[in-house]
DNA sequence: TTGTCCATTGGAAACGTTACCGATATCAAA
DNA sequence: TTTGATATCGGTAACGTTTCCAATGGACAA
């Protein structure tokens, strides 16, 4: 079947092709109705503009990409929504991609960006491993937002993030918890490795109990296994499975994220624990599942939609050269629900 | 910064940009000396084809579309995930894009072949509004694979789909539930409109109850609101405690989708209602969240892996013209769990 | 009338790649 | 030596756009 390209508007009209692409780009120094007799045309032969030779002539291909480790977390996915509306909303294209556990972010991006030519990048997940030298290397106009753990060892300068303060908000949880009388509390910890969020958690978990005088018990430590996407409801499972099988006594359970604790909660149900007459359970991230599930589940809200907004305007700004590179830490909220509550005198 | 090209590294190596084409697409004209020299090269400097000068030179861009209707759908997600990893391993792109509810999904499908030069869309959606005129006027070499309910009123020729018999199914949940001994049985259902999952699996509850003489009461069908995403676990809860407020007596409530059944718990709760000792509730799709609630869901398992699997090889099948277009229909599984028990003498 | 300016247009050169076609070198066979 | 086949290579024309630059024509002031 034919399929038309500027040339054939351009014949078809008996007018140059540099005056529709005039038309089609909304280019000022176009005569009106010569605009409509091309739209006209174009609508008639069912002309779409060819993306590969637009991006290949224009200096700024209009997209940008999204990089997620770890999709399986639907904190995520409610990112990417957004994320993508906004983009939307500035006829920009957005390009996701999923940066597989034993791939180097930043080399992806790298890749990304000069096969597609972008013009930003947003960074999705709570671990990178980024290095400023990498980083450096980024030649395109480039902007790295980062959502969860902001790497310590790169200059501010070269990179803008959203995030919440996961050590201060982690530990504020576990004061609360601490709050309603518990000590025996275990925490259920994915990814504690460097720079992640699963080890800022962590350590905001160990500030609040010193805070109080509470004795850290490594047993009450609970990593989950590597070979599982951390953020699942499986590994949350079998690594409370695992924490029972310790016959180590607590009163409350902290999950470091929400679908970690609904796979908790079931392992705890199993093993005839009640919720939250046996063990108190908290989860982390506010997903929309947790106000759903009985009972309901205590966590601390991330304001995802704020972040994903504000991470696409950031990146549009910085790219537009509007602003430096900026980052923006966030409240989390507490919220309290009926999975958690006093212990018993 | 520097961004080499082709022409770059042709330069660097001396040889022609021919060659160095060669040696990127692994063409076997090539000396096996000069192929590494120009690897070499290619690493060394950082050199990445541009694709959009690719996909604008080649007669075939390397990549499918996926359009999805309603992305909230958790199932959508999986299914999206194994689709991305199979046309990885076939060095294909995949561009994902979604359909709002206001828009068709075959003129978007128009629109992103001709853009994106792309050799097939996968629609993934539980109702379609396809026309035969429409497809017919997708000019592109295409594909046009339906996972969902099928369109009955277009040329099995012109697609391909991929499907679950949803009002076969939805009868074996209802019959199901009635050997349990349950005749009053509620319906949660979503989309009820032409050619909908949603009106698919309510007419295979009616089958059921019919077989069963038993008589279908138009206050136990709840369909979910239109304003909120059909598949949400808020929908759920909201219709269902619109039921409880009908004061009409149920003792088992089948929702058309897990997310729908997940929220009902919890409206079922809050009403002060046990699971499954007061009301039986049962779900559809499998989703993995299905299995860590309490209690457990019991639900009817679309083979996800297979069908996004076999959606794919599909696909590349009759792009490839290996076959013509196919409809495959699966068989889902019923899984008890429990959520749902004999109704009490 | 002439010159100047503005609005509108068309032509053509890129953008970076692939694919075709032809060129060269090498080597074996005649 | 000549011929032909084979392996390897380079040049160049596309692919469909955008963007610059120059051209045209009309309006208006000098």
């Amino acid at each position: 079947m034919f399929e038309p390209t500027i040339k054939d508007i351009a014949k078809i009209c008996g007018v140059g092709v540099s005056t529709v692409s005039r038309a089609i780009n909304d280019h000022p120094d176009i005569n009106s109705e010569t605009k409509e007799k091309i739209m006209n045309a174009i609508r008639e032969y069912g002309y779409v503009p060819n993306d590969s030779a637009r991006n290949l002539k224009r200096v700024d291909a209009k997209a940008i990409a999204v990089l997620v480790k770890g999709i399986a977390n639907p904190f995520f996915t409610s990112m990417i929504t957004v994320i993508e509306q906004e983009c939307k909303k500035r006829h920009y294209a957005m390009e996701l991609s999923h940066i597989e556990a034993d791939e180097n972010e930043v080399d992806v991006a790298q890749k990304v960006v000069k096969e597609k030519r972008l013009r930003g990048i947003i960074f999705l997940g709570g671990l990178f491993s980024h290095s400023e030298e990498k980083i450096k290397k980024l030649s395109v106009p480039f902007v790295f937002s980062t959502v969860g753990s902001i790497p310590e060892n790169i200059s501010k300068k070269l990179y803008s993030s959203i995030s919440v303060d996961d050590r201060r908000e982690s530990a504020r949880m576990v004061n609360y918890l601490i709050g309603l009388g518990h000590t025996k509390i275990a925490i259920l910890v994915a990814e504690a490795q460097e720079e992640s969020v699963g080890k800022l958690r962590l350590e905001g978990y160990c500030d609040a109990l010193k805070v109080h005088g509470i004795e850290v018990n490594p047993k009450l430590i609970c990593q989950t296994k590597d070979e599982l996407s951390h953020f699942s409801m499986e590994n949350g499972y079998l690594t409370t499975k695992n924490l029972l099988e310790r016959k180590e006594k607590f009163t409350a359970l902290y999950a470091v994220s929400d679908v970690l604790a609904i796979g908790a909660r079931r392992a705890l149900y199993e093993a005839g624990l009640r919720v939250p007459e046996d063990v108190s359970l908290a989860g982390y991230d506010g997903l929309d599942m947790a106000d759903y599930t009985v009972p309901s589940l205590t966590t601390m809200r991330q304001p995802v939609e704020e972040m994903a907004k504000d991470t696409t305007r950031l990146l549009f700004d910085v790219i537009a050269k509007r602003t430096k590179h900026q980052h923006i830490t966030y409240e989390a909220e507490l919220l309290i629900r009926e999975s958690t509550a006093k212990i018993p005198e």
